[in-house]
DNA sequence: GGAGCCCGCCTTTTT
DNA sequence: GGCGGGCTCC
């Protein structure tokens, strides 16, 4: 009798409120398995939520196991909505959650906020004034657009220098993922360009335009359009709350302005929103973001029930020793202290290498000695501020025969071989795309940029006219032989029915022309397109393709990803931005020396040089077991020839009772 | 007038 | 290794 009640209880309640259950016979055991502050967040279903959890305190299995909770409640997964910094952390989450209770957990909504972005606004495109078949700008377009606007309003010949392409991204970007006017950012980031105030509005005003005329939206574009039509838009807004009703957002201290607008937006009136973060990790001012985002939170919902979460499971106990006096300077933060009941360890090292080759001896040894003890390579990383700086250890990991991949740094899909064969596609997939096509034809033989210019004008007036197509315009119009070839090219290409891969093979041979001409190194370019080949063979749809390429592109560097040699075991390579969120047995921090860590070009404010210290402290607690930090005590500059280099200003004060130091010299 | 080449300058981090 | 400025040649 009381089992008939129950349901009938249940059954009306999901009919008025469709609130989710909570009479459900739980299969996990949620308290015993997590620490209390992890199951107060999980339990914690309904309104506003902080998590404050600092590194390697269990901050994903949190948002894993609160995942598999709604699931349990019989929220629809869908409804669910987990934002996180990269695609792949949303997908790993949900495998997890998945082995938790079952696959129901995959259709949970997840990714990062463009790719949410993009997948909504491309079914109302139509109330932003777009097409759905836009083309997503990213950075290094979006700055060609930029460049080409700068020409055309003379900018370029000014006798005062005028602020570069990417300077004028990077102040429009800022303004925009600050929520704060173009006057602002200039006076306090570009104070040299404030006589140019009204220049760089102009700019930005026709940068729109263009966007507009030609179908393209940039990065920003995405978040900025999500928040005006979750403001503007009754319609829109009832569909997004309709379907999304727990908002759950990873790594909130890299979030900027726009993105906690947009998260307050989509939380509605039902306010169920769980940001998770810790301030000390914040990373991405550059970007915009600003770690008093997450200060403000209980701000903008007073309500919010904020959760510490202190216990570490990753460290030793000398690792965490250590990295608290990295940040125990910082002037702003919430307060917390991490321990752990993990066995004390090793201290960490600071090791002095004579110079940079010695320095990666010192690594590739340490690694080879490590591996000698069992740990494999997998469980090794070598982490650094700026790309470059791992590049002689490079060549010490090839002499010394260990495979390795690196993240982060100049990417695969940024060289110009790979964006040339991507405008091709591009021009397919939206042929009033101007930039694309502005690429394009400057690669063929006595097209500059006037020729270009005159041609995509005409191009412009039949797309506009509805007339546009490439066999037409071959036919009708006068071409130079050259540009008559590509369009036949292009036609040839343009079949509907043919996938991408069938398309770059089409284009290929005519490339590969272009390409011979142009670079000596025209076989390795030629073997990166191969690979480009290869990955567009996973795709149907150009459209998802050409997504896929500007909002999660294939994320290691160029060097590896053409390396065949995909060996199972190897050492991960990567900048400390892109290392966010990951781990290791052993981390090496690599180039801890004055004017590369903290680099000179971010340290001109108190605020910069506070970032390059979180960065310091973010590679340093990637760290399970050990930890190993070097610098070069001599380096070559090419500026001054040979220097003497000091080690980073962020390890020297700390008290050696917490490391052991080392120093290296040749033999 | 415009295409194309050469040289010197700078190079952080990423959706 | 890319970018912009400047120069030469068609």
């Amino acid at each position: 009798m009381a089992k008939k009640y129950i349901l009938k209880r249940v059954s009306l309640e999901d009919k008025v409120t469709e609130k989710p259950r909570t009479d459900v016979n739980f299969k996990i055991d949620y308290k015993n398995i997590l620490n209390p502050a992890q199951y107060e967040a999980v339990i914690t279903t309904e309104g506003p939520v902080l998590v404050i959890a600092g590194a390697g305190t269990g901050k994903t299995q949190t948002l894993v196991y609160r995942v598999a909770r709604l699931v349990e409640m019989g929220v629809n997964p869908q409804s669910i909505l987990l934002l996180t910094f990269t695609r792949k952390a949303a997908q790993e989450m949900l495998r997890r959650a998945a082995m938790l209770i079952d696959s129901r957990c995959e259709k949970v909504s997840g990714g990062t906020f463009h790719s949410f972005a993009n997948l909504i606004l491309r079914k109302f495109a139509h109330k932003i004034g777009y097409p759905s078949n836009f083309t997503i700008l990213d950075q290094s377009d979006a700055e060609d657009v930029i460049n080409l606007i700068r020409t055309n309003l003379g900018f370029d010949k000014q006798k005062k220098r005028f602020p570069k392409k990417q300077t004028l991204y990077d102040i429009i970007s800022l303004s925009i993922n600050k929520q704060c006017s173009i006057e602002e950012v200039v006076a306090l980031q570009y104070p040299q360009f404030l006589d140019f105030i009204d220049d760089i509005k102009l700019v930005k005003s026709e940068y729109d335009k263009f966007k507009k005329k030609n179908a393209l939206l940039d990065y920003d574009d995405l978040l900025l359009k999500l928040k005006e039509l979750l403001e503007k838009d009754e319609e829109f807004r009832k569909y997004i709350h309709r379907n999304y009703k727990y908002i759950m957002v990873d790594e909130y201290q890299d979030t900027n302005k726009l993105q906690a607008q947009i998260v307050k937006l989509l939380g509605g009136t039902a306010r169920n929103i769980m940001v998770v973060g810790d301030d000390s990790q914040s990373i991405y001012s550059f970007r915009g973001a600003n770690f008093k985002n997450i200060m403000d939170f209980p701000k903008d919902f007073p309500d919010a029930k904020i959760i510490t979460i202190e216990e570490n499971y990753r460290s030793t106990q000398a690792i965490l020793n250590f990295t608290n006096q990295i940040i125990q300077f910082m002037r702003e933060k919430y307060p917390k202290v991490l321990y752990t009941k993990n066995e004390f360890g090793e201290l960490p090292q600071i090791i002095a290498a004579e110079n940079t080759t010695l320095e990666s001896k010192f690594v590739v040894d340490k690694i080879l000695d490590l591996r000698e003890e069992g740990i494999p390579l997998q469980d090794m990383a070598v982490l650094f501020r700026s790309g470059y700086i791992s590049y002689d250890l490079e060549i010490e990991l090839n002499k010394a025969g260990i495979p390795y991949r690196k993240f982060g740094g100049i990417k695969f899909i940024e060289t110009a071989h790979i964006k040339d064969m991507i405008s091709f596609l591009r021009i397919l997939n939206n042929p009033i795309d101007k930039i694309s096509w502005f690429r394009v034809l400057q690669l063929q033989s006595g097209v500059g940029p006037k020729k270009a210019r005159m041609l995509t004008d005409e191009i412009e007036e039949d797309v506009t006219k509805g007339v546009f197509n490439f066999k037409n315009f071959l036919n009708t119009k006068n071409l130079p032989e050259s540009v008559y070839n590509l369009f036949k090219v292009l036609d040839e290409a343009n079949g509907k029915s043919l996938s991408p891969a069938e398309r770059i093979n089409i284009i290929l041979p005519f490339y590969e022309k272009i390409l011979r001409e142009k670079y000596d190194d025209f076989q390795k370019r030629l073997k990166d397109l191969e690979i480009f080949l290869a990955i567009s063979e996973r795709y149907n749809s150009l459209n998802s393709f050409l997504d896929d390429l500007a909002l999660e592109p294939p994320t290691q560097s160029v060097y590896d990803i053409e390396s065949p040699g995909s060996e199972d075991e190897f050492l991960t390579l990567s900048t400390i931005h892109s290392a966010k969120g990951l781990e290791w047995h052993s981390v090496f921090v690599i180039g801890v020396v004055e004017g590369f860590f903290p680099n000179t070009r971010a340290s001109e404010t108190f605020e910069d040089l506070e970032e390059e210290r979180r960065l310091l402290y973010v590679a340093c607690t990637r760290a399970k077991r050990n930890l190993f930090i070097s610098y070069p005590l001599v380096m070559f500059s090419r500026i001054d020839g040979v220097t003497y280099s000091k080690k980073s200003r962020f390890i020297a004060p700390i008290d050696p009772q917490y490391y052991e130091e080392w120093i290296i010299n040749e033999e």
